[in-house]
RNA sequence: CGGGGUGUAGCACAGUCCGGUAGUGUACCUGGUUUGGGACCAGGGGGUCCCAGGUUCGAAUCCUGGCGCCCCGACCA
């Protein structure tokens, strides 16, 4: 085991907080819930951006920005979206310090510089893109408007775990308005498979599919879709969601079109996002108690090569052959790490690129040079091997296929493992308690049935699957009839 | 907001009960020996002991007030 990282199966909470800052991830800021993101963790943020940043693309969205703030009065205009996110809001009331007249070398707000309207700084940018979209759109010729952008936002969370839940973090948010129903909705449906995609192909991160119930939907939305994964302590995580806002933001904000017919009609909205909560579902769907397990497609770097050497003499030998190695595989897009650093020991380097879940690692010493030989090791399985040196360049892109298809293939496993149809709500209680996972039962359909099993259990609807099948059955709870399994679990 | 904990070197912590020269591990610096799974030896540097006030000859330690952070709960898309 890593030291100084307690073992998953002690104290998983803590394993996870610990490996997140051993491995250079993050970090606690000065401020309270908020994070500082370390190069290294945000060099996987970057690879996250670069491949989603490239699927809106290629899906016909554009990037832009808009404002941090929100002033109030925009902010309440969608009343359901607004009363959902009242309680978390930050906000900017005086845009001016001063010279504390008691305390020498201290600052004060200036009560004189109050501003007239109180800035909220945004939870979320619905309010403010729909404000500027009023001034966009006249005509059906104007939409569809498909807009990204990438930002922070700010919510006032109780409690906050990094990467999960921070006071401030990074997403992107999508923000499309259509001029009729069915295309916003194959909108929603287009990003959730992009989301999905990205979760299962480069995060190597199985997901579950499926629409948000009415108690867990989106303020202000009248369909959330999102996608669910599950960690490795049977816990539930939203990876990401997308929204369908019907015409709840067009109303508020008064966004309307005149159609080819010449009528004039309210907009067709969604929304969507993933956040840097990516970052948390990436680590706990895949790293063991000697660190991080990044898939290969995510990885800042791909292959790490330790020297092994006694003298200069030794290391300028083996740079040599490092070198043309390097760049072999660097001409294949890869991403290579010489670390010869002469004031590390080898054993020390090992786990250090362990615990920091490089996928591959060559290790080169006085034997190999003998030999024409390297040692391989990969992350995943702990898999040692000892490979030609002329044959490593051709064969490390094979390997890290193996990788990133192996990690996919263990996280589905286990999360098929943890799917469990129950029947009765003794079960439910049962299997959450003992298994955890994701528990597939009958649910009237209710908010009430909903919330009281969510008091009693701590279990929420994650999802109700969108390949559920039609099933007769009766709610676990109240005995109504349902017609379909929903998946219920604890979540982050 | 409720419960608990904590604040001392970059980091992790001891010392606080019972007041008396500021400690340990690790990290860092120098030199040497090492190097195929987290090296060793020797030497060295580094502190507003969270802040403010009080008690005292003397406060990291006792008293009063304040602040920060962490964990658990409630809350949470």
């Amino acid at each position: 085991m890593a030291k100084d990282i307690p073992s998953r199966s002690e104290d998983y909470s803590l394993w996870y907080n610990e490996l997140v800052k051993k491995a250079d991830l993050a970090e606690h800021s000065e401020v309270r819930g908020c994070m500082v993101i370390k190069p290294y963790g945000y060099s996987i943020w970057e690879k996250m951006q670069q491949a989603l940043d490239k699927m809106f693309k290629d899906t016909g969205h554009s990037n832009a920005y808009f404002p941090l703030f929100v002033p109030k009065s925009l902010f309440e205009a969608e009343e359901q979206n607004a009363e959902g996110f009242a309680k978390e809001c930050a906000i900017v009331t005086h845009y001016r310090l001063k010279a504390d007249p008691n305390k020498k070398g201290k600052l004060m707000v200036d009560p004189d510089a109050r501003l007239e309207e109180e800035l909220v700084v945004r939870p979320t940018s619905e309010a403010i893109i729909w404000s500027t979209y009023k001034k966009w759109i006249q005509s059906y010729r104007d939409l569809p408007i498909l807009i990204n952008q990438w930002a922070n936002v700010v919510r006032w969370e109780m409690r906050t775990r990094l990467f999960l839940r921070t006071a401030e973090f990074l997403w992107q948010e999508g923000h499309t308005a259509h001029a009729n129903a069915d295309e916003a909705i194959k909108e929603t449906e287009l990003i959730l498979n992009v989301y999905a995609d990205f979760a299962e192909g480069f995060m190597a991160m199985p997901v579950v599919k499926g629409r948000k119930s009415e108690g867990e939907r989106f303020p202000g939305a009248v369909d959330t879709y999102c996608i669910e994964a599950m960690m490795q302590d049977g816990k539930a995580l939203q990876a990401g969601t997308s929204h369908f806002l019907g015409q709840n933001f067009a109303k508020a904000f008064n966004v309307q079109f005149t159609s080819k017919e010449g009528k004039l009609e309210d907009v067709w909205g969604t929304s969507w996002g993933v956040s840097t909560r990516l970052m948390g579902a990436l680590i706990m769907a895949h790293s063991d108690d000697d660190g991080l397990i990044l898939p290969p497609k995510l990885a800042p770097i791909h292959v790490v090569v330790v020297p092994i050497f006694r003298s200069e003499e030794e290391l300028k030998k083996i740079t040599e052959k490092v070198d043309e190695l390097s760049s072999a595989l660097r001409k294949q897009g890869y991403a290579v790490k010489f670390d010869n650093r002469d004031t590390q020991k080898p054993g020390f380097k090992f786990a250090e690129w362990e615990l920091k879940g490089v996928p591959v690692r060559l290790a080169i010493g006085p034997r190999d040079l003998e030999n024409g030989t390297v040692e391989v090791a990969r992350r995943d399985t702990k898999e040692k091997q000892v490979m030609k040196l002329d044959e490593v360049a051709t064969r490390i892109p094979k390997l890290l296929d193996d990788i990133q298809a192996n990690i996919y293939t263990k996280a589905l496993k286990f999360r098929d493992e943890h799917v469990t149809k129950v029947d009765t709500y003794d079960e439910l209680k049962r299997v959450l308690d003992d298994k955890g996972g994701f528990v597939a039962a009958h649910w009237d359909g209710t908010v009430e049935t909903e919330a009281a099993i969510k008091e009693e259990t701590k279990a929420t609807i994650r999802c109700i699957p969108l390949d559920a099948k039609e099933e007769a059955g009766k709610c676990i709870y109240s005995g109504k009839p349902s017609s379909r399994r929903v998946l219920f679990a604890r979540a982050y």
